[in-house]
DNA sequence: TGTCCACTGGAAGGGAGGGCTT
DNA sequence: AAGCCCTCCCTTCCAGTGGACA
């Protein structure tokens, strides 16, 4: 088929999809099923900024994909309006710190967020952002929220400075409010925290149970309608995708992923229905696409370290530690033509992929054969080496390291 | 019981890339 | 332009460590 006649068909066929955004990761429905008392809750705590009073600082926790952010954004949305309604001038700002590792950048993106564009990424000392911040929100606004997603990345990695300023940021204010909301899916965050900070920040806290299969269908249901046309998307191939993502932890997110590339696959293929096949197709594709961006996310020299461990697994390495990393890493390196970093970065980088949760590394003692960290994969070897296997950089250090035979064993392993 | 391995992870500091002030 | 400050990423140095082994 020529690619003309690809064209030709893809423009005749009618498409599955009629709103293909209902089903992206930002978009929030009018209506969220089986958040209605999480909704209520926040929704409660806002309240008090509508007369003109300070609403408390809320911390909201709960797995993946069980509703954190849009909840958050989806009462914020409605406060903002009702507010303008009565004349006053909300906004909130939103943050995710898990690309915003460091307290300086944090402070730059609610900056652009709120309106005040045109800082540099690097080169201001903090506390003069924290100054423009203060000064820009009290000539503006009555209220600001700020949204700090993930703060568990920001903690692990910055400590706690920030939000012990950003904490006691209405002292310096004198007309306008700061309230914080801050989200997290680590419940044993709070450890990490000063006691100060802690009490400031969780005045109030909304906990997010896991959806359970039915109310994952529900949500399903309510997505299905709006993005594709009627009849596409068959009864079975929703309670198999509420079932997939319901047997994780209630993962929302990851349901709403399934059905969506499920309809791309059913499209594909030419089919006029959703059917649970291409659910089940769906699957594999969704778990390489998650750990695939991850990967792509990561800097140069980290996918390379993740790239020698992925060559120790692949030639069937038992017992991998961070010695044996460092020689496949070095070696390649040198395949690349990269200069390799110190002992003591790699032992950082290794810290960093285990916060990620791509591998495990645990600190063990091997007795007289020294103290190490022991490394494991935490993600499908295969989906990793299909991965590295799309640049072609990495597929000759591949092909080098492991053999041609042995990664064709793995990639076409069940 | 002491030794010793193979690291771990804190501390300090350098330099690249940037901005502000004078 | 010079001098000073910032952040970020990196190196060098080094004291500390858990547990198998002699």
């Amino acid at each position: 088929m020529s690619v003309d006649q690809i064209f030709d068909e893809l423009l005749n066929r009618e498409s599955l999809f009629i709103n293909k955004r209902v089903l992206s990761h930002d978009y929030i429905p009018e209506i969220l099923p089986h958040r209605e008392a999480e909704i209520q809750k926040l929704a409660y705590i806002l309240a008090s900024a509508l007369k003109g009073g300070k609403p408390s600082n809320v911390f909201m926790y709960g797995k993946t994909g069980t509703g954190k952010t849009a909840v958050a954004k989806y009462v914020l949305k409605k406060l903002i309006e009702r507010g303008e309604r009565l004349g006053l001038h909300f906004k909130y700002a939103y943050v995710n710190c898990r690309y915003r590792k460091t307290n300086y950048r944090v402070l730059v993106k609610i900056c652009e967020e709120i309106g005040c564009r045109g800082l540099p990424e690097t080169g201001l000392p903090a506390d003069v952002i924290f100054d423009k911040i203060v000064k820009y929100i009290d000539e503006r606004d009555q209220l600001v929220v700020i949204i700090l997603d993930e703060l568990d990345w920001l903690v692990k990695t910055s400590g706690d400075d920030i939000l012990y300023q950003l904490t006691r940021i209405n002292n310096e204010l004198n007309k306008a409010q700061v309230s914080i909301i801050g989200i997290t899916n680590d419940i044993k965050f709070k450890n990490y925290l000063d006691g100060r900070v802690l009490s400031s920040l969780s005045e109030e806290s909304i906990v997010f149970r896991p959806y359970n299969s039915e109310q994952l269908y529900d949500i399903l249901k309510q997505r299905a309608e709006m993005a594709f046309r009627e009849g596409v998307v068959t009864e079975g191939a929703l309670r198999l995708a509420a079932a997939y993502a319901g047997r994780e932890h209630g993962d929302a997110r990851r349901a709403i992923d399934l059905l969506r590339v499920a309809g791309e696959i059913a499209e594909r293929e030419g089919a006029s229905k959703i059917l649970e096949e291409h659910i089940i197709k769906a699957v594999d594709e969704v778990d390489k696409d998650i750990i695939g961006a991850t990967v792509r996310d990561l800097p140069l020299q980290e996918q390379l370290v993740l790239l020698a461990i992925t060559v120790l697994k692949a030639l069937g390495e038992q017992q991998i530690t961070t010695g044996k990393v460092k020689n496949t890493y070095e070696k390649i390196c040198t395949y690349l033509g990269y200069s390799p970093l110190s002992l003591r970065r790699l032992n950082d980088i290794l810290s960093d992929l285990e916060t990620l949760g791509i591998i495990l590394a645990p600190v063990t003692s091997l007795g007289r054969y020294g103290r190490t960290k022991l490394i494991s994969l935490e993600v499908d070897l295969k989906s990793l080496v299909k991965i590295f296997l799309e640049d072609s950089l990495y597929a000759a250090a591949l092909s080098e390291f492991v053999g041609e035979e042995a990664i064709q064993k793995i990639v076409k392993a069940k």
